[in-house]
DNA sequence: AATATTTTGCAACAAAGTTGCATTGTTGTA
DNA sequence: TACAACAATGCAACTTTGTTGCAAAATATT
């Protein structure tokens, strides 16, 4: 696997360092999204909040991971698929945010609907994001 | 439109205080979303910041307003259609967020498409929040 | 008009995010 | 491998955003 987050870090022109690694490989864990809390806990303090905020924001410029909108106004990052590139966010998957848990799932086998807007409008990104109940809270 | 103000207000069983008036004024000129940051400025500090965030939260739960998602973590209210009420939000539109004037718009010509989830997963609210450019900002 | 109830503003605080700068770590090259 | 050039980190200080308790003011109720 650190191989993997290695050739990631390399292909995006980005230097190598114990923050980035680590954080990369949170991410991989973790399978979900991530709060930018979450990764300050689970990095369990090595690291600066300072630094985790630079590095959550050069992943998202380099197209490495993107951010979810929620309504709580607490923003969450997830990993991208291969398709994404810096500055070209791909992530045409829906969103689940569990309101018992708090977790967030990306839900890979369901594609957004493309959906027709009004005149002169121009979709350049979209965001289908569903909070309920997840399937491990679900009695 | 004074009337209609207090009307809502009546019909949610709060009281009719300068500041509540006042703030749905403002969503009702504006016609789109506004962050708590743009309620601050245009009601020109009339009132404390801890009012606002409070009249906010009110007319959130009475249903008079919904929150919007935004991926920058700055979340949006608009007001609801009369099918709201206390606790139950029926805003099945979709939501653009223009990149260039960062005006937030209701569409409520499109409706949000029922999407099919994994099995145990529950919907309980569907966010469809679309960025791009609007049609004034569109040449 | 007088009392009971709500709402507001203030102050103090907590949490979240940003910026500049010196120090440390990483990279490419000799 | 050692060195210079560059980039990333940690620290401190600060700004912004959001929250809480309580006394004062406004609103509603009779």
């Amino acid at each position: 696997m650190q191989d993997k987050i290695n050739d990631i870090l390399k292909k995006n022109h980005l230097s190598i360092t114990e923050a980035r690694k680590k954080i990369l490989a949170l991410f991989w864990e973790s399978g979900n999204a991530m709060a930018h809390g979450d990764i300050e806990q689970k990095s369990s303090e090595e690291f600066d909040r300072v630094t985790i905020y630079r590095t959550l924001q050069t992943f998202v410029e380099k197209g490495i991971i993107h951010t979810i909108p929620t309504a709580d106004n607490s923003v969450r990052y997830a990993l991208c698929k291969d398709e994404c590139g810096a500055g070209h966010h791909h992530d045409d998957h829906v969103h689940f945010i569990c309101d018992d848990c708090g977790t967030t799932y990306c839900i890979d086998e369901v594609s957004v609907p493309k959906v027709k807007l009004p005149k002169g409008f121009k979709a350049a990104q979209t965001d289908l994001v569903i909070s309920g109940t997840c399937n491990k809270c679900e009695q």
